[in-house]
RNA sequence: GCCACCGUAGCUCAGUUGGUUAGAGCGGCUGAUUCGUAAUCAGCAGGUCAUGAGUUCGACUCUCAUCGGUGGCUCCA
């Protein structure tokens, strides 16, 4: 007999040998059909697999994560003998679980190329053999026989993982006439799986090494339930409605133009009453934290960027440089401000009584970004920082990190982003070459950021390999309507560039010492802060923030030059009015402007005109019935305030 | 940059296996209507079917190239 124990702690006996099912079994019938796997002593283990000593055990199921995961990774081998079978002599590379689905890198025989008209194929391919419900066999082997396993069906991939493992600890699976090298665990059997559905096909680098061979990675979903992948697709789709590159063109706040280049936005008359209301915000918060606002031009002499190692980094890829015709000069675009920002710092000398220095630009910067990395505003070629270098002595450091942070919790909890994660992105410490500085420098910096994320309370996740080349950086990072994850606010600390441009500053003992310094943009940029903003709200930005905050309805044209004197009256006091003087009936004139998001309608008719009045529709059909235009502005005012400065 | 796919009016889309003057709704313009809280009526304009070559008696439809976009990969100071 085996001694197992719950999560509740609670102690049962069963037979030596029995699985994660039969004791589901023993506990009750309903929660057996659940199970799709389990935690056996902190390994996973499948449902299937004995269990012959002591221990803890968790059982999986859909509901929680291990659960979703062990039931995607059997689809991913679902698919692969799918594949297997409707193109044979297929090679398979990896093929994971992944948040919503799962995917398989294959390279198909003879050049075959799979499109979207090969999906119904591959789906009918997988709900059959699903249907045959073949058990998940494992199977531990010893390293050589699974090598010759998958020398002998040629899958090169396979051979090259498997060479990597270590001795003991290979297992295959084996469901009907497909084996794969997997670590599990796996579904007790294929159906389990009731809907699946390949949702794209997509070229992947084989191990994400750009000079290895591009491989095809299909994607796919798979569900216990048809009415789950039913559902799943209708989410997609209300996703795709809140997409910033479809409600930016609705809305009128941004475009693009093939002749003015890729990657180059235009910002729309709406678009950048947005993007300044943002702009002033963040002025009036830096203002009070002590930032000096400074502008710096859009280029720069390529040495200023030799100097600071950016040219050396990523000058071969980057818009190349400008050349002066008499002097043979040469300018970059300006790819970042701080070169510039570290001038600024040295035009006079220091004291230690000056720091931290705090110089503030909403900077635009220019980068060659990859044409197939373009998207929307997220990823673009010209952009605003909202940056800022903090000059500081090595004993402030932390203080002054963890204002920022402060700063970006601010913005995040006013604009009520909750769904963000806090990214510790450290050097690759097997990768050296990528970094500059001293391996003293990168441990301070780092032990910088760890301690003040930890002293701010902050949940991080930690990124090997993910610092920038010069530094260590906090990033919060936030995800759009499809999933996809972006960086927006980050705060790096960098001992490297002081070091490069000599910057000091003058001690209180008169010696000479070397400012730290910090960068950081809390929106990261302006594009893809909005753009997030956009996905974020559906367009419905909030009111301080809202393009047009109000329109004003003559009732017919007869109250058309009383309705321009209330949206100027407004526009005056720097409210943001229009009108909507068509020669439409007033319902006609709601319907559109309430599917617009406007989120005040201000109907004026005979009497509003006799009285000075407007009668006040808030978006949603709410009559707050009528009002002197005095009392709109307060109304207003105050809405905005609230917004500004929630309470807790 | 790499892989796959896509590109018809301002927007959303239709357009049979290549075959006459490429259609609709919304939007726009003009006229009528002057209206009280989610769509007034009528008329009109708008397209070198992304661009350029090619195949063909004939191309929106087939082929190639270029440009732009979409989903990934790689990259992201």
């Amino acid at each position: 007999m085996i001694k197992i124990t719950f999560p509740d702690q609670s102690v049962k006996e069963f037979e030596g040998g029995s699985t994660p099912l039969d004791i589901a079994k023993a506990l009750s019938n309903s929660l057996a059909k659940e199970v799709l796997s389990a935690t056996f002593n902190g390994n996973p283990w499948d449902a299937t697999r004995p269990i012959n000593e002591d221990g803890t055990l968790v059982f999986h199921k859909w509901d929680d994560d291990e659960g979703k995961h062990t039931f995607r990774h059997s689809a991913a081998h679902l698919m692969a003998e799918a594949l297997e079978q409707l193109y044979p002599g297929t090679k398979f590379g990896i093929g994971p679980a992944l948040e919503n689905g799962f995917y398989y890198d294959v390279e198909l025989p003879g050049g075959k190329v799979i499109t979207d008209e090969d999906f119904p194929a591959i789906e009918k391919k997988m709900m059959e053999i699903a249907r045959q419900n073949n058990p998940y066999v494992r199977k531990e082997v010893a390293k050589a026989d699974a090598l010759k396993d998958f020398q002998t069906k040629g899958d090169n991939y396979k051979c090259e993982l498997i060479s990597e493992l270590e001795d003991g600890s290979i297992t295959e699976y084996t469901q009907g006439g497909y084996t794969d090298l997997c670590r599990g665990p796996h579904l007790p059997s294929t159906g389990y799986i009731k809907a699946v559905k390949i949702t794209s096909i997509a070229g992947a680098y084989w191990r994400g090494n750009e000079n290895n061979k591009m491989l095809t990675r299909v994607y796919g979903v798979a569900f216990p339930k048809q009415k789950m992948l039913d559902e799943y697709l209708v989410l997609l789709e209300e996703a795709k409605k809140r997409d910033h590159r479809k409600i930016g063109k609705d809305m009128e706040l941004f475009a693009f133009s093939a002749r003015v280049g890729q990657g180059l936005p235009l910002w729309l008359p709406k678009g950048t009453l947005v993007r300044e209301t943002l702009t002033k915000f963040l002025a009036k918060i830096q203002r009070k934290y002590g930032y000096q606002q400074v502008i710096t031009p859009h280029i720069g002499n390529k040495d200023l960027y030799v100097t600071s190692g950016h040219y050396a980094k990523y000058g071969k890829d980057s818009f190349q440089p400008i050349h002066t015709p008499s002097e043979d000069e040469e300018f970059l675009l300006k790819p970042m401000n701080c070169p510039h920002h570290c001038e600024i710092y040295r035009l006079k000398p220091r004291s230690y009584k000056d720091l931290p220095l705090r110089i503030a630009e909403f900077g635009t910067v220019y980068r060659y970004e990859q044409s197939g990395e373009l998207h929307g505003l997220t990823r673009v070629r010209s952009f605003t920082q909202d940056d800022a270098h903090l000059f500081v002595r090595p004993d402030q450091i932390k203080q002054e990190f963890c204002n920022v942070i402060d700063i970006i919790l601010y913005i995040f909890k006013i604009l009520h982003f909750t769904e963000y994660t806090a990214q510790i992105s450290l050097r690759d410490p097997d990768n050296k070459e990528k970094y500059i500085g001293t391996d003293e420098h990168w441990a301070m910096a780092e032990s910088a950021i760890i301690e003040a994320a930890k002293e701010k309370g902050l949940n991080t996740t930690v990124e090997t390999g993910e610092a920038a080349f010069y530094g260590p950086k906090l990033d919060f990072m936030v995800k759009d309507a499809i999933g996809r994850k972006w960086q927006l606010g980050t705060i790096q600390v960098d001992y490297n560039l002081p070091e490069r441009f000599d910057l000091e500053f003058t001690g209180a003992d008169d010696k000479k010492y070397r400012p730290v310094m910090i960068h950081r943009a809390p929106f990261g940029s302006l594009e893809r802060f909005v753009a997030v903003l956009i996905e974020n709200t559906a367009g419905q930005f909030p009111l301080w923030l809202t393009p047009t905050q109000a329109v004003v309805l003559p009732i017919s044209d007869k109250y058309n030059d009383y309705a321009n004197q209330v949206a100027t009256a407004l526009n005056d006091a720097e409210y943001r009015v229009e009108v909507d003087d068509r020669s439409e009936k007033i319902g006609r004139k709601i319907r559109d402007n309430e599917t617009k998001h406007i989120p005040f309608m201000l109907v004026v008719g005979e009497k509003e005109a006799a009285e000075g009045q407007v009668s006040v529709r808030k978006q949603g059909k709410i009559d707050l019935g009528t009002m002197s235009i005095e009392d709109f502005k307060k109304l207003i005012a105050a809405e905005v305030e609230k917004e500004l400065n929630p309470e807790d």
